[in-house]
DNA sequence: TGTACATCAGTGAACGCGCGTTCACTGATGTAC
DNA sequence: TGTACATCAGTGAACGCGCGTTCACTGATGTAC
């Protein structure tokens, strides 16, 4: 980093850098403006060179959010190599590593109460991470026969509820609320499970 | 409401009230004490005489939704009568018409980020809500073989992750987010999803 | 290579606002005699 | 039944604070000649 004074070098950055540790720390609510600009060594006006304010950078923090979510989970759906059972295992294993590795991107995107309408690309990109999932379940739903086939709209839904629940109520530090299982095992047993009911694996084990 | 005067009657009744109003339009972190007291119609010092603070009402709310909650569960559970399958899922359906129907209590109890080791009797009454979830699930489970059960505590916790997640994703009102299905339908299904995957429903229909 | 100047990313002071909280007070209520 | 007085639930003014945002400005950068 070259901040060799006056100007910052590359501000924008910064700022998105400083906001995603600040709403990993203490929420997408305890988040403030002028926070992330004195962590950027800045003052609070200076972001309004690069953002329109707090709502576009929360927005702008969504959106990136969303663009590494839908690379993540496209990359390990691997379009349903090699099988697609394990492809969609794989995503639903993407879904909670993203949670761990971005929470300040999760948060915004989940948390924060920003709508996935904000902006045009923001509605876009959402749409594309939510076709990946949607995918995958389809993918997978071919090999259930067609007359006890639940919808795959359905059928990704469930999923990531799942998901999203074990995100918030046991994957996060509250302390005293710890669960009892690792979430990825909570995630990879339920997921498991589910798959069985579908006939989608073996009864058994 | 015989609120003829100088002095309220029941103001502490009444903050609750309009904090749960304000919480459920806004989300827990839109809410201000100074805003239930005006809602309150008195002057925001005045809840200082039946709370600590903002944090404290944050609490009693939280405290009050976990008590319903637990006797919503404990009553649709019914001491796992006339059948466990049929005492479990009335226990998945109290938890979604809970979400509904206290949409200001569930939000202070799973969104506002207060710790349920706030208080010990929040602490207490959240340990009750989960022992429900739990014997519901210990008790459906004494159908499954053994050497094949999932824990009780790991059953319960995929229940409660996905119906978190179905209230969370689908079942709140942000426009355009709108869930493809009613989440009464999804979660229903899902859950039925996963019993069969566990045994406990017939494989077909 | 050096100078003049336009561009632009930052400053710093100021704003109005609503927040949670405190304080001395006052008006209503209820009880003792 | 009436009066004196303690209790207590409310008022209203004030506080310090941090927020998001605006504004005129200034110092650094980069380009034209």
């Amino acid at each position: 980093m070259a901040k060799a004074g006056y100007h910052h070098g590359n501000l924008r950055a910064a700022l998105i850098e400083a906001a995603l540790r600040l709403i990993a720390e203490k929420g997408p609510q305890g988040f403030t403006l002028s926070e992330a600009a004195k962590a950027a060594g800045v003052t609070p006006a200076a972001v309004y060179r690069h953002f329109d304010g707090r709502d576009d950078l929360m927005a702008e923090i969504a959106r990136q959010g969303y663009e590494i979510f839908a690379g993540l989970m496209e990359y390990a759906f691997n379009d349903g190599q090699p099988t697609a059972l394990a492809a969609f295992e794989a995503t639903g294993r993407a879904y909670l590593a993203f949670a761990r590795r971005y929470p300040g991107h999760y948060m915004a995107m989940f948390e924060s109460g920003i709508s996935v309408n904000a902006t045009p690309q923001l509605a876009a990109v959402a749409a594309r991470a939510r076709a990946v999932l949607e995918e995958a379940a389809r993918r997978l739903s071919e090999h259930i026969p067609p007359e006890k086939r639940p919808p795959a709209a359905m059928f990704s839904a469930h999923i990531w509820a799942m998901s999203h629940g074990v995100v918030e109520l046991f994957a996060r530090g509250a302390p005293g609320t710890r669960a009892p299982f690792p979430p990825e095992e909570l995630l990879e047993t339920g997921i498991g499970i589910y798959l069985r009911g579908l006939g989608l694996l073996p009864p058994d084990c």
